[in-house]
DNA sequence: ACAATATATTACCGGCTGTTCATATAGTGA
DNA sequence: TCACTATATGAACAGCCGGTAATATATTGT
């Protein structure tokens, strides 16, 4: 076992991956980023119904990826972990250098 | 529906995501970032059985994060995504972040 | 207290996935 | 061809998880 990160921290990490592993969830951050918005703003900007978004946001909550303030009826959440854009960026250009890479093959191979 | 990224953008990121979001295949890039080696060379170094380092091993190559070369009865894989690092680091250095707020959090509010 | 609204939670179902056993495939040497 | 080894694959099982409907909780105003 000449592994450098013990389990225990793999552990951890994947279950931070596993949080992002969902479209609906980098959608609701996806819009979060654009501001604070609250569980009813949300489901109107994402066309989810609310039982749906409520979930999630705990997930996310529960993960620290987000936070939330509650005024009055509302409960305002936003984006509090910083990685999540960097995170995001950096797994869109792998996309696009393998899109890349892709054609460039097709182009070659063919 | 004020998102930035499409929704099919956004599966594509969920899935690559997804693929990092085991524990297990965690453990197999982070000892194949050490180095290229065989797949019963895995076996022996993470614990794992044979069918399964195979399967994950095809995962991970079938969404380009690692790659193969095959010499004689033996497969050579090796991490072929640079941003596995990178990835894991931040959500690394995130854990840590937050694991001192809980600390500071404790030493305050109590 | 009652009604109305916003959000959270519970229960349930269907589908996906990791693990393992058994087997198949492929390459090597006699 | 046959035996042996390394790797890949298929089937089956169990556990996890996302979506949704129904319901609960909480807050505001009358």
């Amino acid at each position: 076992m000449a592994q450098r990160l013990p389990q225990e921290i793999l552990e951890l990490v994947a279950e931070r991956f596993r949080i992002l592993a969902e479209p609906t969830r980098l959608l609701i951050l996806d819009v979060l980023l654009g501001g604070e918005l609250s569980v009813s703003e949300l489901v109107e900007e994402t066309g989810l119904n609310q039982a749906n978004v409520s979930k999630h946001l705990g997930i996310l909550r529960a993960s620290g990826f987000v936070d939330r303030r509650k005024e009055g009826l509302y409960a305002f959440y936003r984006v509090t972990d910083p990685s999540v854009s960097r995170l995001c960026e950096i797994m869109c250009s792998r996309l696009e250098a393998q899109a890349e890479e892709q054609s460039a093959l097709l182009a070659t191979g063919d």
